[in-house]
DNA sequence: ACTTTTCTGTATCAGCTGCTACAGTCTTGC
DNA sequence: GCAAGACTGTAGCAGCTGATACAGAAAAGT
């Protein structure tokens, strides 16, 4: 859509190869590895190269460049993050399933030892300026990670298990930013106690929004 | 306290000519804007000397290390980040210096038209691995920083303007992640909406914590 | 005055970065 | 089977980066 500024031809292969699918996916696998151990910054794509196993050719036969290998860091990122959100928790459309979300989220983050912060967010801060073809790219994926967040809040609220007064839409915002602003300070203090916490308060900022009468329960 | 890893003899100068001082000074405040703008990756000593209208030995001179020159930045941006919260808007102890202080955090965003994000979050992003030093300092800051949002918080609880059941440690962690996160949301989307939505919703969970019979006012 | 220290300008370096050229090998399609 | 094209290995380059060496100018201390 906007703006896709390097070349399609090194891009778009024409055809892949097994073996060549196979490659171009190790070498994107390896480099969102590294990307997120060490920041895009620290990452080069001799590094790339020697984790993955390739030459310097096989990277720039697959992506003619080092911004398109990060565009498809990200698109990996997105797809993993959207598949973490949407079949595997079912729909966040009840307390119950958001509150589950919560602990994937806080375990996820344990078991990298609160290291690298959000897979997807600790991009933006790094390539939102100077890179906007990334940035586009990363709106895109958090929007529909918003979505995937909203959808399940607008099903509690057609459901009748919000108030009228409860907007979705703003607390799906909020919980994302929750989400953002908790793995930051969890990843800045090596701590997870920050996620959960600032998950927890807007959580409990929805459940307070429920109706007053609580539903009966199946 | 933990680990000044560099060499303290090129940080720490003996003495400071008012002439130093103000180069040292000016050094810090251009590197501090141009890794605000393009990132501290982005920014290389070369810019920052160009910018600063110095030679490599200056800087060099004043900081032993680029890294020194970092945790310089970070200083300087977390005395302004304290200087906006604490003395600017008296203490957050009120609904009404907290949404003053929401204001003021938007308006400052926007001035930048969102660009570059929190002056010291997008930091952590970049220096929370292989900057341990940095990482370090950082830490530090947002302590302050928190700490400064817990005294406002905790003081309207101690003047009953909370019920008992509100954790004002928990709120303040709640709403620095509610800044962390918005902001990030409105660098990705240039756009302060994020930011002004995962306040509010904070904000509005502080005003549903208030006692149930409203305080009488002077 | 004059020694000491701070401050500044210029030149330069070694190492890494992204990137390219080119030749060679393996697969595919027909 | 056999071209065409996909895939891979090696070598190397131009540019930038952080960092250093060194000598001269300015200021401070006494």
């Amino acid at each position: 859509m906007a703006g896709r500024g390097t070349n399609e031809l090194a891009v778009r292969q024409r055809r892949l190869t097994p073996k060549g699918r196979a490659t171009r996916d190790r070498i994107v696998s390896v480099a969102a590895q590294l990307m997120f151990e060490h920041g895009v910054a620290g990452t080069s794509l001799g590094d790339v190269q020697k984790a993955a196993g390739v030459g310097a050719s096989q990277v720039y036969h697959y992506f003619g460049d080092k911004q398109s290998l990060i565009r498809a860091v990200i698109a990996y990122r997105t797809e993993a993050i959207l598949g973490t959100v949407r079949p595997h928790l079912g729909r966040l459309d009840s307390m119950e399933a958001l509150r589950a979300w919560r602990d994937v989220l806080v375990t996820n983050l344990r078991q990298n030892n609160c290291e690298g912060g959000c897979p997807l967010g600790s991009l933006v801060a790094e390539l939102a300026e100077g890179f906007p073809d990334c940035r586009a790219d990363l709106a895109g994926g958090f929007d529909q990670w918003e979505a995937a967040v909203r959808d399940g809040l607008e099903a509690m609220y057609d459901r009748g298990d919000l108030r009228r007064k409860a907007d979705p839409g703003r607390l799906a915002v909020a919980l994302l930013a929750a989400v953002e602003g908790g793995t930051l300070l969890a990843q800045l203090h090596r701590d997870p106690a920050p996620l959960e916490t600032a998950l927890d308060e807007v959580l409990d900022r929805i459940e307070d929004l429920r109706p007053r009468r609580a539903q009966p329960r199946l």
